[in-house]
DNA sequence: CCAACTTATTAAAGTTCTTTAATTACTTTC
DNA sequence: GAAAGTAATTAAAGAACTTTAATAAGTTGG
């Protein structure tokens, strides 16, 4: 039976987990502003910081303004005290973040890609970051893949990656935290951490990739895998009398003129918002800037309300793509670093 | 900031509330059991328990057996320490069932439907079993419409109780633990209760009642509520050129004959299945049997392999809508008195 | 530049849990 | 039916947090 809540043998580390999630989101803090904003005693605190510092964990950075008595010291994370690697696998390239400690990214370099050629080569390219940089501690991949708990479970076009167990051999090859993230899902929660919005939205990330449309699926806070992991694969709903979504967007091609085309990409678009709409009722959808214009946003907010009434639709935006995904996957390896992940 | 582990100063509580969950799932427990069921110590766990017992919450049944020693004490919780009321609202009915503290249906009674009626009815109604029952704690309400934090947010046909705020009401006139649920979470949440599946699972609920088709949606074993409370109103979906699901479903009516109109309704679900395998990737779908049955089942799912690839089909099944949907508010009105529940 | 004041930090006392040890109450066996 | 064995309780000691009190370190104003 799983024990829902705190023991006091955990308390500590929870304790530390609190202070450096307080500490990344606001940079610096004071110990009396951290018992405050975390709830936890001062002196609590006290203790625990002081360790932290004694263990190169955070730093101080100074004191803080006066506010007519002693001035309070000031610590921050020690941005030297580990760093993380964010690698997005794609056809063509991959992608390396260098993260710091306190989330920065601190070094970026795009490789050539790896999926056709199989695990060794990406095994070189992160050998090459590991021995560059000893105190890295946490790597995060994201795939264009169905992944389950490390293991990539299913992947279009790619057989020397299929079934391949990244996180066990990345953990066992460099003793690092290895997490794996699909690549729909990472941009979703990338999305999700950027907007700021509330905590439990629901959200929906689509994204027409070369390999066929799919989406990122958000409910209450959570990403949803389905019990498949086949959540997201958006190309098979049957949304007319004998298209699916990804054949409405394909036959495209046979419409008379672009003006028709345009049409018809709108409409299906309107019924996946509206398909939405009527399961999900998410807060918000997004939608990839090589995908759709701002402007189009306008005829699918339309198009829906032909389906679904219109005060239920979701807020429609357009978004890049890249950017969220790269946020998604900087923002797992941080959590990692900082032990406030999954695991 | 919220937090997101139990402070000392909640940790009584806590604990009350491991021991009334364990408790209330085996019934009868040993002091010795209930700290190895529940990970707390053992001279915790007896502490709590004794004062329980001096309260009246639980109860000495007697003696276990031996295996050798000193034969042990067991306990349960106390049937007669508070009593709560699940209560169902229909259009031609409402439905009562009187719930002892562990558990048991110790009355059931179904009176007249209040919808049209207004609240003064259901005040009444609910009155007599207050009355009659002064340890009454909690109640339960399920109804046919949008529910957000208590307050009846959008019901069709009934303006009586149109932004009629029942919790604030009946917490205040009856002093009890209200809850409102929408019916189809109540009915999916009832279901899952009573599947014993494992607990984050994701399930879809689909019945298609006289008011028109509604779905009650499970996502990660929480209820999918959406951001204006429309979740699940998939008579809206666009699964056709110009039919979207409630016409497809009503215009069997057109067909040449009973066959005819049997596919339509078929391939009508066949294409929901498909819709919720292409986003949510589900579990299990969930249909009534006054709407389907068993052998519908062979066929729906052959169906949806037409529309999605069979691997990822969730499994279908039929089951008794009234069952689970009380089982459902009954199951949320026993959280309620254990206090595990939301509030 | 020192007295009065303000705030940070440290120390002590109080809770509440866990772990370990001691005691008690039965069972079993001869 | 008592001695030996076994398991349930109870008690004592230890750990980790919180609350409250005491002390230290600055600031400010005359």
């Amino acid at each position: 039976m799983k024990l829902p809540f705190v023991q006091p043998k955990m308390m500590g580390e929870m304790i530390r987990q609190q202070i450096r999630a307080a500490l990344y989101r606001d940079s610096v803090s004071t110990k009396a502003e951290l018992a405050q904003k975390t709830g936890i005693s001062f002196p609590t605190i006290s203790k625990t910081l002081d360790e932290m510092n004694d263990q190169g964990e955070v730093v101080l950075t100074g004191l803080g303004v006066s506010s007519g008595g002693r001035r309070p010291k000031q610590y921050r994370l020690n941005p030297d005290h580990m760093a993380g690697l964010a690698v997005g696998l794609e056809k063509d390239y991959s992608s390396y973040a260098l993260l710091n400690y306190v989330g920065e990214v601190i070094g970026r370099e795009k490789l050539p890609g790896v999926l056709h050629d199989g695990p060794e080569r990406l095994t070189e390219q992160i050998g090459t970051f590991v021995k560059r940089y000893p105190h890295l501690r946490a790597l995060t991949l994201g795939v264009p893949g169905a992944v389950n708990n490390g293991r990539v479970f299913f992947i279009l076009d790619y057989d020397k990656f299929q079934n391949f167990d990244f996180k066990a051999f990345y953990q066992e090859r460099f003793s690092l935290r290895v997490q794996v993230e699909n690549d729909m899902n990472a941009t979703v929660l990338g999305y999700h951490d950027r907007s700021g919005d509330e905590h439990d939205r629901s959200l929906v990330y689509l994204y027409l990739g070369q390999n066929g449309p799919g989406a990122g699926i958000m409910v209450n806070g959570d990403v949803v895998r389905g019990s498949s992991f086949f959540s997201g694969e958006v190309s098979f709903l049957p949304l007319y009398d004998s298209r699916n979504f990804l054949q409405a967007v394909q036959d495209r091609a046979s419409a008379q003129n672009g003006t028709e085309s345009r049409l018809r990409l709108i409409d299906a678009m309107s019924r996946l918002v509206a398909v939405f709409t009527a399961t999900l009722n998410p807060h918000t959808v997004i939608f990839c800037s090589t995908d759709m214009t701002e402007h189009d946003m306008t005829d699918v907010r339309q198009g829906s309300a032909s389906y679904v009434p219109a005060d239920n639709l979701p807020s429609l935006i357009v978004r890049d793509w890249e950017e969220d995904y790269f946020h998604g996957l900087n923002q797992l390896t941080i959590k990692t670093m900082l032990g406030t992940g999954i695991d």
